[in-house]
DNA sequence: CTGACTTGCGCC
DNA sequence: AAAGGGCGCAAGTCAG
């Protein structure tokens, strides 16, 4: 496979290829880009969101890519890497490299830091650090995956999620009233508001704003500090209906309202941008529009276009399957077995019933030790010794100020001035008997991290592995550009929407589940533990799961 | 006025 | 019923 790097400089690219290296007028690199493509070339880039998103809106999808940026993040805190291997005068410039989005680039043109930066070399550094890394294997997997994702994450941008602008406008009538002047509440969140004032006899009240609703709730004689839904539930006052209801119908207009609209849907699109890596454990992030929290309530309004239909997948319980596999215990992945692994370990005899598996499951997994997750444990360990040792000693090295990894060699950050310096910096009077307890507390609070870093961790890996894997397979299966195949139009840590022409939508569930097999293939190898997904094809995302 | 922080809540 | 881990976002609040 023939390795093509890429360089701006100034107006003009340079290829490097093997033999040779081609200088090229920018304009011309698509068509550079798509003669090149079918003979299998793994492009070499700075950063996938500086150079793909031109290359897709010519019509130009590559293959393979190794995106610098992401490989250096990752090998930059591997605990597999010597880091002198990668050292140099830019491993600040490298450090310091943000992927850019659209909005970014318009609003301030100011010189590109990327372009300081030189990839040729950089690469060498990395190949390098990989080639002399006892675990070569795993990083070559980590990297090649991460990459693939930045390329599946710059396609679902391009492609957007399709989304009805009047399904939207529809549900937001009904539940708001018509959009009010700029400035002014939607007719029921103003009659709401007046229920409120009434209730609390506060006609000034600001329902918006938390202090005002705190203290007039504490005026009319309430027990409350704070004013959280789920402590307003536990009222029993006649404020608390209209209140609730109006904080519930609140958030809808300001994180999903008209303005919303008017921000991230163009074209029938609900375009924001994917950020692999974007989350300290490997999973991505995003911005624009909140992507990775849509909620429920407004996914009517995603719907497939005329004659498509969306396949979405979603993997069940994926994070205590991983744990399983990672840590290698087979009476956990005994219960994995079932569709549901909390009702295999019913079955099984550990626990008696459903809520208490997830109840212990999910404590093990993100350090709850208090209440009924904490009094699981001994029976979890007991019967689950490896895969509960794992996350033990992941919390314990934690603690220590350790450097945790996942599977493939992701490192977690070193804690820093999280726990230790802090309290002087923030000018917080250093107590004598308290001092020692708040250091605790924090050491403790970085253990929870570890202990959920190396799982939550492995299980973005399962997910990128599933991502890069389905996204060749959509692509064997249409004809043309991009937008005209099945592709990837959305995903969420363990959950992927599929768009595509109706007639292939069984054959792309088939090609999900397969793909599904095939991540875990990857990462585990032959262990024996199931990914069982729940695939669905709809018209529109809310009629899935 | 801007920017940083807090609060609260949506998603996994 | 959450808790316990990871996020992004909007509005209010407050310091400079």
């Amino acid at each position: 496979m023939e390795r093509i790097v890429l360089v701006r400089r100034g107006d003009v690219v340079e290829a490097h290829g093997a033999s040779a290296v081609h200088r090229l007028p920018a304009e011309r690199l698509p068509g550079f880009v798509r003669e090149r493509e079918p003979a299998g070339v793994r492009w070499v880039w700075d950063d996938t969101t500086r150079w793909y998103p031109a290359l897709l809106a010519e019509g130009v999808r590559v293959a393979r890519c190794t995106d610098l940026r992401l490989a250096h993040a990752v090998l930059r805190r591997s605990p597999f890497v010597d880091q002198r291997l990668l050292a140099a005068a830019s491993t600040p410039g490298w450090d310091s490299l943000q992927p850019v989005t659209e909005t970014e680039a318009a609003l301030f043109p100011l010189e590109d830091p990327a372009d300081r930066l030189d990839p040729p070399t950089e690469l060498e550094r990395q190949q390098a650090a990989v080639a002399a890394s006892p675990e070569r294997r795993r990083l070559e997997l980590l990297l090649a995956a991460e990459s693939s994702g930045g390329l599946v994450a710059a396609e679902m941008t391009h492609a957007g999620l399709p989304w009805r602008v009047d399904v939207h406008e529809r549900l937001l009538t009904g539940l708001l009233g018509p959009r009010p002047p700029a400035g002014h509440r939607p007719a029921i969140l103003e009659r709401l508001a007046g229920e409120v004032r009434a209730a609390l006899a506060a006609p000034a009240l600001n329902p918006d704003s938390p202090a005002d609703v705190l203290r007039a709730l504490q005026a009319a004689g309430l027990p409350v500090e704070d004013t959280r839904s789920w402590t307003l539930a536990q009222l029993e006052h006649p404020v608390v209906p209209p209140l609730l209801e109006y904080k519930k119908l609140a958030r809808l207009l300001t994180a999903n309202g008209w303005s919303w609209l008017d921000s991230w849907v163009r074209e029938g699109r609900f375009r924001s941008w994917f950020l692999p890596g974007g989350v300290v454990t490997g999973r991505w992030a995003s911005t624009g529009g909140g992507a990775l929290s849509v909620p429920v309530q407004v996914r009517p309004a995603a719907v497939a276009d005329e004659g498509w239909r969306f396949v979405v997948a979603d993997v069940a319980q994926l994070e205590p399957r991983v744990l399983a596999a990672m840590s290698g215990d087979l009476a956990m992945a005994e219960a994995a077995r079932a569709a549901d692994l909390y009702q295999g370990m019913v079955s099984a005899g550990t626990v008696a019933t459903r809520a208490e598996a997830k109840l212990g499951i999910l404590g093990a997994m993100y350090g709850g030790t208090r209440g009924e997750s904490g009094r699981m444990m001994p029976r979890l360990a007991r019967r689950y010794p490896q895969a509960i040792a794992l996350v033990e000693e992941a919390a314990r090295a934690g603690e220590r100020g350790e450097v945790v990894r996942t599977l493939l060699g992701r490192g977690s950050p070193v804690p820093g001035g999280a726990w230790a310096e802090r309290p002087a910096d923030l000018g917080d009077p250093p107590e004598p008997t308290g001092s020692r307890q708040e250091q605790d507390r924090r050491r403790r609070a970085w253990g929870r991290f570890t202990r959920n870093f190396v799982v939550q961790g492995t299980a973005a890996e399962w997910a990128l592995c599933w991502l890069a894997d389905l996204r060749n397979r959509l692509w064997a299966l249409g004809e043309g550009r991009l937008e005209d195949r099945p592709h990837l139009v959305f995903f969420l840590h363990d959950e992927v929407l599929v768009h595509t022409p109706e007639h292939l939508a069984e054959q792309v569930a088939e090609e999900v589940r397969r793909a599904a097999a095939e991540a875990g293939r990857l990462l585990f190898g032959g262990f024996p533990v199931d990914f069982p997904l729940d695939v669905a094809v709809v018209r529109s995302w809310a009629e899935a799961g």
